[in-house]
This record gives C-alpha cells, structure tokens and sequence, in this order.
DNA sequence: AAAGTCGGTTTCGAAAAGGAACTCAGAGGG
DNA sequence: CCCTCTGAGTTCCTTTTCGAAACCGACTTT
C-alpha cells in the first residue's frame, strides 16, 4: 500500500502503522533496544536482506525514530540509536511480547522475562488506567470522538458506529 | 518476507508479528474491535483491496484470532468477529493509539480518546508491571532470558548480548 | 425483468521484497 | 606492495505481493 495513505488517516493507529507497519520494523527496533545498534550485527541477528535493512533503517530516521551517531570517522560509521519518540515505542514491542508469550510459547514459556528494577519483580507489562491506576480490561474502555476527529478516509464507517452508539445511550 | 520464517523465531514479538505483522491487519482489527464486522463495510471504511482483506480475513481466522458467525442463510453471510485470542490483540493496538496520539497527533489533538467505565475518566492507557502495579518507564526494565529462550535465528546476537551484561554485573 | 446487496474470486500490470554479488574506504598481515 | 578482511551500504535481477477493476453466485428490492 502507498504509506501516504496511512498517515492521511485520521487515526492514531494508522499513523502508527505508517512507521511501524511491517514485518521487519518492530524486529529492528527490538534488536536496537537491545543495544545491538550496528548495521551488521542487525543483519546477522534477524537475517534480514541488507537492501531491507537499510530501507528500513533510513525510514526510521526520516521519521525521527532513531538517529545515526557517528563512532568513527575514516571510514564514517554509525550506530543506531533510538531517540525519545523511538523509545517510547518499546511499549508496542512489550505489548506485543505480552500477547506473544500468552498466546503463542510453547510449554517451555516465553523466551524472554522482564524485571522491574523498581520493585525487583520478575514482571508483565499490563495495561492500566492513566486516571485511576486500575488494570484495564477490554471491556472496561468506551472510545469516544477526540478533539482531533474528523471522518474520512480510514474511519467512514467508525464514525456511523459511533452515531449509533450515541444515539442509543441517547435514548436510554 | 517468508512468514514461516517469524513464527520460528524464538521470540514473542516475532511470533506476534506473523499474525498482525503488516499494514492493513491491525487496522482490520481495529475496526472489528468497533463492531464494524462485515467484509463489504471494513473494505469501505478503509479503502483495503477486496483481495488483499480476503486474504488477511482468512489468515486472521485461521490464526484463530477471529471468528466467522453465520448471520443469516441463503446466501450464506458471515460477521467476523474476535476471539478472545484476539480481544486481547487490543491492548496492541491500543499501545500503538497511545504512541500515535502523543507522537503523531496534529493540533487538534488525538482523533478518538477513551474513557474508562470503571472510574468514568477519559483516561489512556498506560503500561503497569504486574508486581507492584507501578507505571513503567523503560529505563526501569531490564530484560532477562527465560525459561522458553533458545540461541538461534533471530536473536543470536541477543544472546550475545546478554552474556556480555551478564559477565559485566558478575564482575561488578 | 432489471438493478442492487453481500461476500467473495479472478486477472493483470505495477510495486515491493529477497538474494547474491559488487563497491568503497580503510585496517592488518606478510 | 599485495592480499585479505570488516563495516556499511548499493546494484541487479528474480520472485512475491499489491491494487484496481471486473466478474460471479445467491439472493432481495423496485
């Protein structure tokens, strides 16, 4: 798909998508969270093609994601790091390594554990309510039009959802 | 890319990636979770190719993160709906609105926001440990590995890298 | 009878991915 | 000096995947 047509959308999620949607991006970015922030040392971990790699890489910081800072010049090298925007997208990694190790380890469990150095627990990220603090669950949260709405492409259809919906709590 | 290739990676957020690893899937997912569960009313609400949903509609069943429900006979007309494998691929996509409405939002600010019934606040979501139900910054995590880790493609490097932390904080 | 709805499948040209080889700049060894 | 190696890409070519549009089957509506 064209990229230009995610960050059109008006949706958090879609534009989310458009510096994160592949296969190979969130792997990247673990790697480099990780600290593995060389180009090789990527390539060798994820097997990746190392046209890919740097197609990917070069988006990333287009995007602001990560930056290149130099460790040698003659030749000129560079690791990757990620910047503020691409360390807080650790938290999609961690969620989707939440939903990985519940639904898809084996018996042996999840490859990778987390601790807490704050409580010294070994831990999962769970989500939780930014007001009351509470877990959440699924059906715990209600979306509702932001001030940033406007119906177009990508949310015709959620926008019609969303009248119904209001209608019907209107109506009760 | 080959997905057989993620779902043998030891690694949960590359078993993840096989099932939502791509553009449109989560935005599929998105607009299933807002009850939109018709084939005709997602192909229009996000301008997908009715080929390429087809295709990731039948994926996503065979993931067993979706469901057809028959609602009607004659012909034969299907709703799709989430497993409870995939409800909890919200969480997700909710990491991925939380990253996308602080990093991408214009202005106007987020385009949908949630609020939480529990305690009737617009709320987002934030990642907690589990532990000590603390919210979580990065620095405050470490990785480690577990009992389901095995050295291999996609995370020799890692290995590696956890080996050096290791010997570094034994030293120290 | 003609047109519309729903949920797809088929076809085909265009775009993207994958793989392997090649480049460039320098370092190290003999 | 010559050969080889490393790191970081780039080029070239083949294989996949995508997107747009048309087509289809089983009904319902006008």
């Amino acid at each position: 798909m064209a990229r230009s047509s995610l960050d059109q959308m008006n949706c958090s999620i879609a534009r989310t998508l458009d510096v994160i949607g592949d296969a190979w991006t969130p792997l990247i970015l673990r790697d480099i969270a990780f600290g593995i922030s060389r180009f090789d040392a990527i390539q060798r971990d994820l097997g990746i093609s190392r046209k890919v790699l740097s197609e990917r890489l070069s988006a990333l910081v287009a995007h602001g994601v990560l930056q290149r800072v130099p460790y040698q010049d003659k030749p000129a090298r560079y690791d990757y790091h990620p910047t503020e925007k691409g360390a807080d997208l650790a938290f999609v990694l961690l969620a989707m390594q939440a939903w990985g190790d519940r639904w898809t380890a084996g018996d042996d469990g999840p490859p990778i554990l987390i601790r807490h150095e704050t409580c010294g627990a070994l831990t999962k990220v769970v989500p939780s309510c930014a007001s009351c603090g509470k877990r959440l669950a699924v059906t715990d949260i209600t979306p509702l039009r932001g001030p940033g709405f406007e119906s177009g492409p990508g949310n015709a259809e959620i926008s019609a959802v969303l009248d119904r919906r209001d209608a019907a709590a209107a109506e009760a």
